[in-house]
DNA sequence: AATGTTAGGCGTGTCAACCT
DNA sequence: AGGTTGACACGCCTAACATT
């Protein structure tokens, strides 16, 4: 399970093709207060002008001005009242990513801006998809006592289709997932191999000693909810014929497996998740060659994030805790 | 001139008291 | 019980002035 590789996706990030062109655009941004920059980081980061402007160390009416120079600044509104508090425009949310990105690149290059996991409190959000969240929960927590005091966790177990925006906005610092990001602007690190196996229980009265694809498909299968985003069954199951076969759809691995111990029903899980709770559920493990039963779980961040030295620290950390695996 | 702070005003949400 | 009202708190904005 040490198979390492990075992916960086490819595709072009659309403007990149601007590059080249300076010029006045020089002075352009000779014109702009990039000071203000910071001024909306913080405001997109926190949402409130007042929080913000503790963060930075400002007056509140100081950072309502700058927001002001900024909407001159990008043309936009930026933020618009709402209730108590403001919420970003489309446009702001777009300008964030790239934003958020300089700013980290500038952070970095400043003298006596490290990271020191001895010393700092930051939190780290990440997001791990079931079932690897099982998995690997206890073994970046136990990696992580040995390396650092103050620094925390927040894992969330739920992959859902903003993962991406949340990993561009910075909501989130990492995602592991079955599945990698496949987009211009998100790296991919491969973690490990995972093999898939086929789960019965033992006193399944029908199942012959080898099980075949005809086999397999008479049977009645238990999975995880195939419409839910990034479902752990979906790719087993997308054709008509294996759908059909589908009696039982779970929150949640566990649940199917507990479902399959004690019925006549079986299921595709990972080989680590079958062996972990083989004999307290009494299951038989099959192989199935019929299948490309590899499957490879990977790390996933956004670009912006790939600069900032904690980030760093922490994916080392991810890395080292998943080797263990 | 640019950008900061202070003071004061306005809009909105919350909650308790009151009314129907 | 459910709706209305008013006091209060909160959060943002503008104007005036200070500082760099």
């Amino acid at each position: 399970m040490t198979d390492i590789t990075v992916e960086k996706s490819l595709g072009k990030i659309p403007g990149d093709e601007k590059k080249h062109e300076a010029g006045h655009e020089d002075n352009h941004l000779r014109r702009a207060d990039l000071n203000l920059l910071t001024v909306f980081d913080a405001v997109m980061q926190l949402q409130n002008i007042t929080r913000a402007a503790q963060m930075l160390g400002m007056s509140q009416p100081a950072v309502s001005n700058a927001v002001s120079r900024l909407k001159n600044m990008f043309n936009d509104e930026l933020f618009v009242r709402c209730g108590r508090g403001i919420e970003p425009t489309a446009r702001a949310h777009q300008l964030y990513g790239p934003i958020r990105q300089a700013l980290q690149l500038v952070t970095n290059e400043l003298p006596g801006l490290g990271f020191d996991p001895l010393t700092s409190k930051r939190q780290f959000s990440i997001t791990i998809s079931s079932p690897l969240d099982l998995l690997l929960t206890p073994k970046v927590l136990a990696m992580l006592k040995r390396c650092s005091e103050g620094v925390t966790l927040n894992i969330e177990s739920l992959i859902h289709e903003n993962i991406e925006n949340q990993l561009r906005y910075h909501e989130l610092e990492f995602a592991i997932d079955y599945r990698s990001i496949d987009r211009a602007d998100f790296y991919n690190q491969r973690l490990f191999e995972d093999e898939l196996v086929l789960i019965s229980s033992r006193n399944h009265p029908r199942l012959p000693t080898q099980i075949d694809y005809d086999c397999f498909l008479n049977e009645k299968h238990a999975v995880v909810r195939l419409h839910g985003y990034s479902s752990f069954s979906f790719p087993y199951y997308n054709a008509p014929e294996s759908q059909a076969r589908v009696c039982y759809q779970g929150a949640s691995l566990i649940s199917v497996m507990e479902i399959v111990s004690r019925t006549e029903m079986i299921a595709l899980v990972p080989r680590w998740l079958a062996l972990h709770n083989a004999e307290r559920l009494n299951l038989r493990i099959d192989t199935v060659p019929w299948f490309d039963n590899k499957l490879h779980c990977y790390l996933s961040w956004h670009e912006s994030a790939s600069k900032d030295k904690g980030n760093l620290w922490m994916k080392d950390l991810l890395i080292q805790s998943a080797s263990l695996a």
